[in-house]
DNA sequence: GTCTATTTGGAATGATTGTTTTAAATATAG
DNA sequence: CTATATTTAAAACAATCATTCCAAATAGAC
């Protein structure tokens, strides 16, 4: 009986993505939404409930796209070192792909939205203990490999990489130079060994 | 003649700080300036122009304000390793400060409004360049003094510093336990001996 | 004290905000 | 074909947005 969803969901959200991206949370008004979607102004509400709605399921949706982006980036390496390299090339590559400086809508949305929303906090708690496993895992291997020093707990060192990450993300913002950028992971490779 | 300016601009600009820093800019109505700063709307406008130009004038105030607080604290310093220690004394203190979690204004600014606006983007192009000139400096004579490695300019070196920096200002928002920051600085300042 | 430039207070502006409502269109199950 | 659940479209909603305007208050120069 029901009458099916029309739009494309995926097609929707990341209509949805590019406009939160480049213009931030607050920046973004539902007029904009609709705009970009191209899909009906009560259809946004009957799908999505509200713009944080939205915007929660917008990032969940860029989040999934990152992961994809950086597992096909390391599928095919074999040691923990081609393996955080992987992981910086594609942090750098992202950069440089941002033409238009809007930055990682993750890091963006961590300062806008963190103090204000609770939801949005969670999430992002949520996205970062994530990625400090992952990167924890690798300096893991790396140290049984013998090619990372012990001097600190792997614990620590995924804190550093992830904090590093952060940077890059902030300066890529205004600094594309790539032999600049590449410069500053190679510094910080070696600090692991 | 004309009747003087009779609130303390200074302390207009420094309510107008603390609402835009937790806000945002966007996140910021010009109700919420008018009830923080206690002056009437059309003072705002005769002293400040506008809502943006309010905003640039916060951020010189709040980027003044954190040069001082630098300046203090490495004012007594003898070398460069006490200079660049005192740097990240600095930003660690501030982020431990940061209770609800408001992040760096500037770094905030960065993220919502480069991509959005010019003034904004210039801004923070002129702070960017002044930081990295700070730090190239400390690092120059910290290779001259021998304990620092000449492996990589202090320009590149200085580029990665601010990097961290940034990033210790994105992992801080969430993160507020001192010995692991102190631990990610400690992993920094080892990457330059 | 008078004059005058400036700052005030508060209302008014029109545009835009996020969300809801109402009715028509639509697609599927029976 | 009919019944029905859902999606549409567009208007309407009150609230809020940044900004402007105007009259009243004010403070320093003469």
């Amino acid at each position: 009986m029901p009458k099916t969803e029309t739009f494309d969901r995926k097609q929707v959200l990341k209509k949805a993505t590019e406009i939160f991206h480049s213009k931030g949370y607050n920046g973004t008004s539902m007029q904009d939404l609709v705009d970009a979607t191209t899909i009906n102004r009560s259809s946004i509400y009957n799908s999505f409930g509200n713009k944080l709605g939205m915007f929660i399921e917008v990032l969940t949706y860029y989040q999934n796209d990152s992961n994809i982006h950086f597992s096909k980036k390391i599928a095919t390496t074999y040691n923990a070192i081609d393996t955080i390299k992987g992981v910086f090339d594609a942090v750098v590559y992202d950069i440089i792909k941002d033409v238009d400086c809007k930055g990682c809508l993750l890091v963006n949305s961590t300062s806008e939205m963190v103090n204000q929303n609770d939801t949005i906090r969670s999430f992002i708690e949520n996205h970062q203990d994530r990625m400090l496993a992952f990167l924890e895992d690798i300096v893991i291997r790396g140290q049984m490999e013998r090619v990372f020093n012990t001097e600190v707990t792997a614990h620590q060192y995924a804190l550093y990489l992830y904090t590093v990450i952060q940077g890059l993300q902030m300066t890529g913002i205004l600094h594309k130079n790539k032999e600049k950028l590449t410069s500053i992971v190679e510094t910080v490779l070696k600090s692991l060994e």
